[in-house]
This record gives C-alpha cells, structure tokens and sequence, in this order.
DNA sequence: AAATGAACCTGTTTGC
DNA sequence: TGCAAACAGGTTCATT
C-alpha cells in the first residue's frame, strides 16, 4: 500500500493523536509479522509517554521517554488507525496500544509484511533496517549530481534504482513509474546512461509527484487509509500507473506494462526514452 | 560487486 | 458460473 506520501500522510495523521499520550496497555493479538511481535518484547512501552512521530525512509517512529523508540512499517497491506477503545476493530487486527484517553492505536495488516519493533535509542541509527537508507527525496540532501555520480559506470535500469532505498529512501512502485514518466525517462534505461540533466529532471520530477501525492492525502488504490480512516484522493492524477492499454495523456500512445525485478512497470513509449 | 528472482502472506481481480 | 492463475502499494535472502 504505502510509499511515502502515504507513510507520511499517517505520520501526520498519527502525530496530532499520539504526541503526549501515555501508552497504558499493549495487546498482541497475532504477532506473527515479517519478523515475530511478542507481548514482552514490547512490554517497556507501557508507562512511556509519547514525544514525536517521524518519518524515515518508509518507516515510522514513534520516540518515547522510555529510551526506546517503536518502529512501524506497513509492509503492503498494513493499516494504522488511531480509534476510540470500543469501535469495531477492523479484520487482521494485530497489534493494539491502549492510551491514556481512552482511544487505541491500532495496527492491522492482512498480508503481515510490516513490523512493528521496539528498539532503544542508543542502537536507533545502527538499526539495520535504518542504517544505509538513502537521502530523503524531499530534502537537499538529493541531488541530480549525486545521483549522476553514483551511477557512472552502473548497468541497472533506472526504474530498479529508484526503488533502491539505499539510493534514495521511501520510493515505491508508483511512485518510480510516475516519476520516470515525468523526466521522460524509459524505465529501462541504464543508469550509466542518463547524463547529469538527465538526473536533475528526474529529482524536480520526483520532487513534483511526491509533493501533489502529498497534498491529495496520497494514493488510495485498493485499501490506503489514513490515521482517521479516510482515503487518499491522488489515485486520479495517476499518468502512467496502472493505465495500461490506455492512451497517454499527453501524445495518445497506449500506456504499456512491463515486468522489471518481479514489479509492474507502467510507461509511454512515446513520452519515455 | 551488482542485478535478478524467489520467498514471505492473504485477498481480489482476471482469464479460461 | 466456477475455478485457477495472476496480481497487489514492500523488503530480504539466495542465486547468478
């Protein structure tokens, strides 16, 4: 489900509802996610209040006054959903964190790719599912000459980098396509073969797509909700993903689908060289 | 070293 | 209609 934008959406959904919170209970229901959740394992929470919300990469953190900072990632299908003790939970409900105003955190996820883990501060930034993330696309950080740099010499297509996160953070499979579509850029190309202006295109056509998925909430698919259970409103604004056989917007050619490292990749022959 | 493919799961859509 | 195959917003491990 979520790639940045959508990530970020929830953190700044979650933020306003959690910061200052205290957790006083924490249930695991099924705690057999991508690596296992276990009561105990979370048990140091209990008591801790709550002090920010952030965002890296695809990850959230929620920072506490215990000295322990619980990572989240929703993996395909996760949800998190902040709602009052009592509503009906929604299916796949795996995770629970019952705060000190009566409403509940609530981690759901069919599919069980996320995670949910309690790290302590001081082992944070050598986590080894945080170390080595890339720049954030929407901070300086970024460059096109940096990327140029990188891949002088390089063979991989240009839609595998993107996804790379330790190239760059928090890019996802749609994000990638409309990015390329955008630059003008075919999926495929080698990135050895993209000259600086090339990569400077790309960051400000990454840079664009990520800040009006933003702005629209993210995109809603199939099941993206929010903190508060809403969709995202960006999936209409979609160019080249999930359109194929359809004709691109902008010259009329059919939007083509094709499979790169196991994902759909969606692209104008016409636009994209 | 770098790139690809399979695996992890369940639910929904597509195609015969 | 029914069933099986394909596919889904991600990450990681094994294999070329």
């Amino acid at each position: 489900m979520p790639e940045l934008p959508e990530v970020e959406t929830v953190r700044r959904g979650l933020a306003p509802l959690l910061v200052g919170r205290r957790v006083t209970g924490i249930d695991v229901r099924d705690g057999r996610l991508r690596r296992p959740v276990t009561r105990r394992g979370l048990g140091p929470l209990r008591g801790a209040r709550v002090l920010a919300v952030r965002r890296r990469s695809k990850y959230l953190l929620v920072d506490t006054d215990a000295g322990r900072t619980l990572l989240l990632h929703l993996g395909m299908t996760g949800h998190l959903r902040v709602d009052d003790a009592g509503r009906p939970e929604a299916p796949h409900t795996h995770v629970v964190f019952r705060l000190d105003d009566g409403r509940e955190l609530r981690f759901s996820d069919p599919r069980r790719f996320g995670m949910v883990e309690l790290i302590p501060n001081d082992r944070l930034e050598q986590h080894p599912r945080l170390a080595g993330l890339g720049p954030e696309p929407l901070e300086a950080s970024l460059t096109g000459a940096l990327l140029h740099a990188a891949t002088r010499g390089r063979r991989k297509p240009v839609k595998n980098l993107l996804m790379d996160t330790r190239t760059i953070a928090g890019i996802g499979n749609i994000y990638a396509c409309e990015a390329l579509y955008r630059a003008g850029l075919h999926p495929r190309r080698r990135v050895g073969r993209v000259d600086a202006a090339g990569w400077d295109r790309l960051v400000e056509a990454l840079r664009a797509v990520l800040n009006e998925a933003l702005g629209a909430g993210g995109t809603t698919r199939r099941d993206f909700l929010n903190a508060e259970g809403e969709p995202g409103y960006f999936a209409v604004s979609l160019r080249v993903y999930d359109r194929k056989g359809k004709a691109c917007r902008r010259c009329g050619t059919l939007i083509r689908r094709i499979v790169q490292a196991g994902r759909s990749t969606f692209f104008c022959p016409g636009c994209q060289r």
